[in-house]
DNA sequence: CGAATTCTTGAATTGCCTCAAACGCGGTGG
DNA sequence: CCACCGCGTTTGAGGCAATTCAAGAATTCG
């Protein structure tokens, strides 16, 4: 084996070993050596400008990409032109994991801010993955991942009212980044009001009336793309987690 | 509302070699002699009974299971006991894959009819994989195809109508029983008014009247469980897909 | 056969949507 | 500097699609 030290090449590179999201990312629990040769194959640090496309819908698939830094939006439009949102990405989380069945992106993958993508060809990580087995399992990790996270969206949509899928996403946000080392509760919104709506199936005018209500309610502030979630407690429970406020018995 | 009853658990062994859904199923693509491999791993069609667990919420992850013969529902319990269906598998599909992630089945698998599965212990299937190539890029495709079909059911509950639900739904089901040799037209549905509601995001009132109406119109006949398609163009349409009737105009 | 389950249909209610107006903020140009 | 505009957001009023509540029909099963 051998033990090559990262190269210091044309590109700006930012080696995986050094990046503070490698604890999140493709890397982890990787050793310094398949650290390596994970960033021997990687495109690091692009940058993405606000409202810039990654990828869009119907384009061969080519990479994956894992988020430096920045948010992203997935959707894609219907065959009359709407769009439905399919999801927001942070820092540390890999998307276009959909387009690995098909060959070709299934959708649109966009820039809320100025962000940062490391771009990772899945041919080539694919044959490294081959060779380090705990590389393959962190795909399969990923790739699961997204699935939880799936049908955590769909049960959301499924099954709860305009308040309780705003607290749902709301927390969903916070504990990822949280788990990035940012403020659980003093959370800046990347996406307008229309695109949460779209995410989770209701108006933008209920998600403004619906921000307006908990805020009344004294669970959240908002001001304008600055949230603060100031009773996680009572969040939590309207978005169905039953140990949440902890003095109210749990139903059967 | 579980309705477990006794569990049988023949072994019998049918290669994938001579499995009629070898072209759907892990299979595809593996040459002969890897299919030899792929078979030592598998715990060939295990019988499961209508009502019957394969795996429940919380218990280790173990295996993944591919579909002999019948459908299964893959459903989770909120907090509060309310059921949240994710989805229903068909012969040829694997499910399971959720729990790859976490090391722990996220949801409930029941069988809605007598049924037939293949165990897959996920720890030799990766094994397996590290040394055969197709089987690795299988085992991607199945993962990722799971997140497209998650996709569809997202758009379905954060865009579409009672009506327009009801017909995405069957279009769905219709297109995969083709793929299966089935008749696209004529469907068998394995589940009840309340599952194909909890799935789609409304009542069990809703589902029949929708149905109702959809009959009324002559885009399907329904007598209870059998259901027909008697217009799949309109049908289409109704679902959203632009190309359906063809004689209609595209909006912009 | 009676009991349980599933499905259908009706009538009343409601949560969210639609339509509409106004506000605040950032940017631009006179 | 301020008037002006565009955009995202907030808030109100009325309407409607889907829900809730309720009853009855159809089917299965012991």
């Amino acid at each position: 084996m051998t033990n090559p030290r990262r190269s210091t090449e044309a590109k700006l590179k930012v080696a995986c070993s050094s990046c503070n999201l490698r604890q999140l990312c493709l890397p982890v629990g990787l050793s310094p050596a398949d650290l390596d040769k994970l960033d021997a194959i990687l495109n690091l640090r692009q940058r993405v400008q606000a409202g810039q496309h990654v990828y869009r819908a119907g384009e061969p698939f080519r990479s994956l990409y894992a988020i430096r830094s920045g948010v992203f939006k997935l959707y894609r439009l219907s065959a009359d032109g709407k769009e439905q949102v399919l999801g927001f990405h942070l820092p540390g989380e890999l998307f276009g994991l959909g387009a690995i069945s098909t060959g070709v992106y299934a959708v649109n993958a966009m820039a809320l801010e100025d962000s940062h993508v490391c771009e990772v060809p899945f041919a080539r990580l694919e044959e490294l993955a081959q060779q380090v087995p705990a590389l393959q399992r962190q795909i399969y990790r990923f790739l699961s991942a997204e699935i939880l996270q799936d049908w955590n969206a769909m049960t959301v949509l499924g099954s709860m009212q305009a308040e309780e899928r705003l607290a749902a996403f709301l927390l969903d946000l916070s504990e990822r980044l949280q788990r990035r080392g940012f403020s659980p509760s003093a959370l800046h919104l990347s996406m307008s009001r229309e695109e949460i709506g779209n995410y989770l199936g209701m108006k933008l005018e209920t998600v403004s009336r619906t921000f307006s209500k908990l805020q009344k309610d004294g669970l959240i502030t908002v001001e304008r793309r600055l949230l603060e979630i100031r009773d996680m407690a009572r969040l939590k429970k309207l978005a169905g987690c039953a140990e949440a406020v902890g003095r109210e018995s749990v139903p059967a």
